[in-house]
DNA sequence: GCCAACGTTGGC
DNA sequence: GCCAACGTTGGC
């Protein structure tokens, strides 16, 4: 077995959350490539606006029994404004935001990898070199954060990403 | 610009 | 379903 290893002097490290029951992996496998609209929080936002093409993403799925990251995306389009926003009938509707203003960008990732075992957050808590992402800090909530290289090597490692 | 109230996230 | 953490809003 052959650990996928990843390069690029230019490359970045992401960690996206998703409901499961919202979103899964499952849903992005079946599409192929999505836009991650919905992002309403600044500092989610900000993240996702320093995303570049070709940046590598963990795939974390929450709020269901198991959590942890399930697989991998690549980042396929920067950020660029999310019109949910601007649509009275969808759920991420802002009334603050028009056609002039538009305060939520998203980005497109595409599928990359599924892992063979899920890397669970009590795996990821129990691993002592991953005790700096932000994943295992108490309180949390960030839905997009950088990870490190190493970080995101280690859990391909753990999920049997095979190369 | 402070801070209390409120809403949401997300683990348990 | 509960609740802690914490981002956001709005009154002052």
């Amino acid at each position: 077995m052959k650990v996928l290893s990843v390069s690029s002097d230019q490359a970045q490290f992401w960690l996206m959350k998703t409901d499961a029951a919202v979103y899964s992996l499952a849903d992005l496998i079946a599409e192929g490539t999505t836009h991650w609209e919905g992002v309403r929080n600044y500092a989610a936002r900000n993240n996702m606006r320093s995303m570049r093409v070709g940046d590598q993403v963990l795939f974390y799925h929450s709020n269901c029994a198991d959590k942890g990251v399930v697989g991998t995306a690549r980042v396929v389009k920067e950020a660029y404004p999310d019109h949910y926003a601007l649509d009275p009938k969808s759920k991420y509707y802002d009334e603050r935001c028009d056609n002039t203003r538009n305060l939520w960008d998203m980005v497109d990732i595409r599928y990359e990898s599924s892992f063979a075992s899920l890397v669970s957050l009590a795996a990821i808590r129990a691993e002592k070199v991953l005790g700096g992402m932000q994943l295992v800090k108490p309180g949390n909530r960030l839905s997009v954060f950088p990870v490190t290289e190493r970080e995101y090597a280690k859990i391909c490692q753990m999920g049997q990403l095979v190369a």
